[in-house]
Formats: C-alpha cells, sequence, structure tokens
DNA sequence: TTGGCTGACTTGTTCCAACAAGCTGATGGC
DNA sequence: GCCATCAGCTTGTTGGAACAAGTCAGCCAA
C-alpha cells in the first residue's frame, strides 16, 4: 500500500517542496543529473521525468550543457484595456509614437516594436467579426512584434477593412499614433470595443518569436473596435505571454 | 546537414500535421506505440517523447490500458464580465441562485455549484487587496466549485471582510443571489470593479479539483469590488480552465 | 442469463547503456 | 598578456528491455 506513487511523482514533490520553501531559490542552479540519481538511487531516466515534470509547471528551465535552474519570475506588465485608447487619455497624452510604448516608458522600461503591414485576406474568423465576405475581402494587417528592455513581450495584429483606410497613415509601415487616434484622423471613430479573452498553449511558431520558456501559456486578447451605427472598423488580436502580463479592466456597474 | 532535427521532433511534427489536416480527426485513438514504432523504425522511447511533445500541446490525451487519442475541443463558455454583476442586469433578473447559473440554464446546459463557507485569516494579497491588516484580519470565505453538466467547470473563492457581513446570508453555505444583491441587501452597494486577469498553469490541486487534461492553462480572473468610497467589500478569484471558457468585456469609449 | 475470470492489448514506470551536443574553465602556445 | 584548443561536465537524443497496471472482449461456470 506504500507502492501506489511513481518513484518520479515523489522526486518531483520533493524538488517542488524545496522550490517553495526557498531552498532552492529562482536562478539557482539544481544538483546535476548524475547527482539526483545518486542522492534519490533511482536511474537517470526517472531523475529525468521528474525534472521534466517541473518543467512542464513551469518551476524549472534546462539549457544543455550548463544545467537546470529553478526559474525566475517575471515583472509582469499590466495592460489596462479600460483605458488602453479610450479618446480622453489619448487626447491628454499626444507624445510621439503609440499609447503601449508611453505606458511602459512611464514604468522606467524601453519599448520597441516591429512593424509589418501588409494587403490581403484576413483568417475566416476576423473576416466573419469584421462583417466582411471571408471569400473576397482584403484588409490590411499591421503585425507588430513588442519588445521591453530587447525582450519580446507581445504579438500584436491589427486588421482593418482595406476599403476603410485606403490611403491613411495607417498603411506605413511605422510607429504611427494609436489606432483610436488615427482612425479617428480618417474620420472612422470608434465608440465601443468589444474584447474576447482565451488562454491556450502557444503554437510553436509563437513559441518561437516570443522565445517562451516550456510550459508558458499565452492569453489571446482580441479587440473588435465599432464605429457608432455598429459597423466594425477593426479587429486587434494580442498574444500575451502568460508568465510576463496582467491583463486588467475597470467596471463600473450602471 | 540533414540531422539536425531529432528524431521524437520530426514524429512530433508529422502526427501534429496529421491532427490539423484531420486525417486524425478529435477523439480518434491513434496507432498504438508498438505500431508507431514499426511505423516510424525507431524505439519506443522515441515514440513516447514524440507523442508527449503533443501532450504539451494539448492536441493529444492518453489512457492507460486504452490507448492515446486525439484531444476533443470543448465548447467554451462566455463569461460577459462587463454585465455580470450589474445592478442593472441583476434586477431584471431575479430568479432562484446567482447569476452564474441563470447564464448556464438560458444556454441549455445544467448549472450546479458546491459551495463551502468558513472563516479565516485570507491569503496577504487578498489582505492587501482589501487593505486589511494580514497579520489579524479575518474574512468570512466562500468557496465555490462550479459544475455544468456534471463537469467541473471553475472554481470561485470570494473573501469579505469578516466585520462587513457579519449575520448575513452571506454566511449561510447556500445558492445565494449574486453577492451584487446580497450585499446590497446588507447595505453594501458596489459601485465599481477592478479586475485582473492573469494566465498560468495550474497547481497540482488545481488540476486535480477541475480534472484538467494535460497541457491545459489556467486564467485567473481577480475581481475586487469597491463602494463608492472607494473601500473594498469583497474579492472574487475565479480559476477558468483555458479550454472551455472565454472571457469578455464590452468597453465604451469616453 | 449472469457473473466472474482470464488473457491479450495498451499505456505507465523503471532500469541500463551509449553517443551527441552545448558550455566552461584550464592549459598551453604565441 | 592574449587567445585558441581541449578535457571534462552537463543536458539532449536514442536504443533496448522488462515488468506494472488499466481496459476490454470473450470464455466459462453457476
Amino acid at each position: 500500500m506504500a507502492k501506489q506513487v511513481p518513484r518520479y511523482h515523489a522526486i518531483a514533490d520533493d524538488l517542488r517542496l524545496q522550490i517553495e520553501q526557498g531552498q532552492l531559490a529562482p536562478g539557482q542552479k539544481l544538483p546535476s543529473e548524475e547527482e539526483l540519481t545518486t542522492a534519490y538511487d533511482v536511474s537517470r531516466n526517472t531523475v529525468r521525468l521528474a525534472l521534466g515534470r517541473l518543467t512542464d509547471e513551469g518551476l524549472l528551465v534546462s539549457a544543455q550543457g550548463r544545467g537546470s535552474f529553478v526559474r525566475e519570475r517575471y515583472e509582469p506588465a499590466v495592460w489596462n484595456w479600460t483605458t488602453m485608447e479610450s479618446r480622453s487619455v489619448h487626447e491628454a497624452n499626444h507624445t510621439a509614437g503609440d499609447q503601449w510604448a508611453s505606458q511602459i516608458a512611464a514604468n522606467g522600461h524601453e519599448p520597441r516594436q516591429e512593424i509589418r503591414v501588409s494587403i490581403r485576406r484576413p483568417p475566416e474568423d476576423v473576416a466573419l467579426q469584421l462583417q466582411l465576405d471571408p471569400t473576397t475581402a482584403l484588409t490590411v494587417v499591421r503585425e507588430r512584434i513588442r519588445y521591453v528592455d530587447h525582450e519580446p513581450y507581445a504579438l500584436a495584429d491589427s486588421y482593418f477593412p482595406e476599403e476603410l483606410v485606403r490611403n491613411t497613415p495607417l498603411m506605413l509601415p511605422e510607429d504611427v499614433s494609436a489606432p483610436g487616434g488615427v482612425l479617428a484622423s480618417a474620420g472612422l471613430i470608434q465608440v465601443r470595443y468589444s474584447d474576447e479573452i482565451t488562454v491556450r498553449m502557444p503554437t510553436r511558431e509563437e513559441s518561437e518569436r516570443l522565445v517562451l520558456p516550456a510550459a508558458t501559456p499565452v492569453a489571446v486578447h482580441r479587440r473588435t473596435g465599432y464605429d457608432k451605427d455598429g459597423k466594425p472598423l477593426r479587429v486587434m488580436i494580442t498574444t500575451l505571454p502568460g508568465d510576463r502580463h496582467v491583463i486588467r479592466y475597470d467596471v463600473s456597474t450602471e
């Protein structure tokens, strides 16, 4: 009746406890697999299974040739999506660059973003959300990778119906002011947003683009902006690594 | 120069492609490890590494004695947190049970929740959010497990400062009307919420309570309710499995 | 008919062994 | 002193083997 738990579960539990209690501090190197093999008197395979378990839980990272380490926690960035693109905030704050960049800079970090603009047929779900015909519609797509202190922090892809933004500054691959403002200058006023947040594991491609450690989930934040007639003006899909973001909303009861 | 990718990566890529293209449909059983061993001409170890990779990505589930299967997708439940506890909606809809239950029932599913009430010292972060002294404060804690069609769907733990809700219906371990309403009946009116959403892998305990398949991240939704003087009245922490929830907000620009 | 049991099949756990590949500090030549 | 090389340590990849444990269909006995 003692043998139900597999050895590698027990070893993982033991190491997890040491991490939680601080005997193994973030950033600290664990004993090598060879040492753990003798310490727990099991095969290297079993040790690796235990370490793999903790890696999956996001508690460890390992580097070939160097060792396994207790994972360090990021200081999460807080994104307030209630005020993120509200016009009042935006007008009070018309510095160069967009609002995201100024939020980051205000916190003493260095923002940077790479922007790629293209015109193409949108994915089907985006087309539906923009009330476009999925088989024929064209959209202007702005794909951004956002960096904080030279580390990738988020992917942010925006889709605009092509006929709405033809010949506007949105088609320039540069840091332009937040779309709330730029769209407004083109006569397109967003008065309402609908935000949907889903959670999942990253695809292999996202993993690489964001340099994610193993076992890091992502939040996908999808914001659709509408004008006063309820016509959708754009969709922005932001992919946020779970270990470095907090999504925030302020809600008033009506 | 052909040998950079490990065998088990290649096998995982091949199977992933088959899943994405539908040659392996959701719910379908994969060939046994033995069969894959001969099909790819590798050792069982290598096959298991490849399957483990797909399991980590949330594409497979396996069951001892039965086989490995392509994971089936849940129909996600949409939670609209903008209207979830607004008084206007609540008053228009004062059926028995809380608002969550009626939302679920309205979609043709069967809601159920288990509630446990206790009085105890809150975790430090909750105490801070409620502006209580972490070393002495007491809170009334309502811990709920919410089920939809007999499957666990979310954990929802609420914390109230003990002196605010002493001798109110909130201390009864029953389905009471949504706290917006019940708090209101005790003279505590929430006029503003602050919501914070974080994403992470579940702890082992959460995994078990929610019966989560491997590689399912959770969203943690933390709502703090304030009265008109800015005094925090309660904190509700909802833990949502990523594979069966969409979090939604409607935002108007001011 | 029913109930229990068995045997075949499947994934889970554990051991052993070997080589590949990335990293680091020490050695040694210039 | 400087720098390239290399030995030795570390994790990563792969093969092979055996037994444990869960599942299920089918057989057999009551």
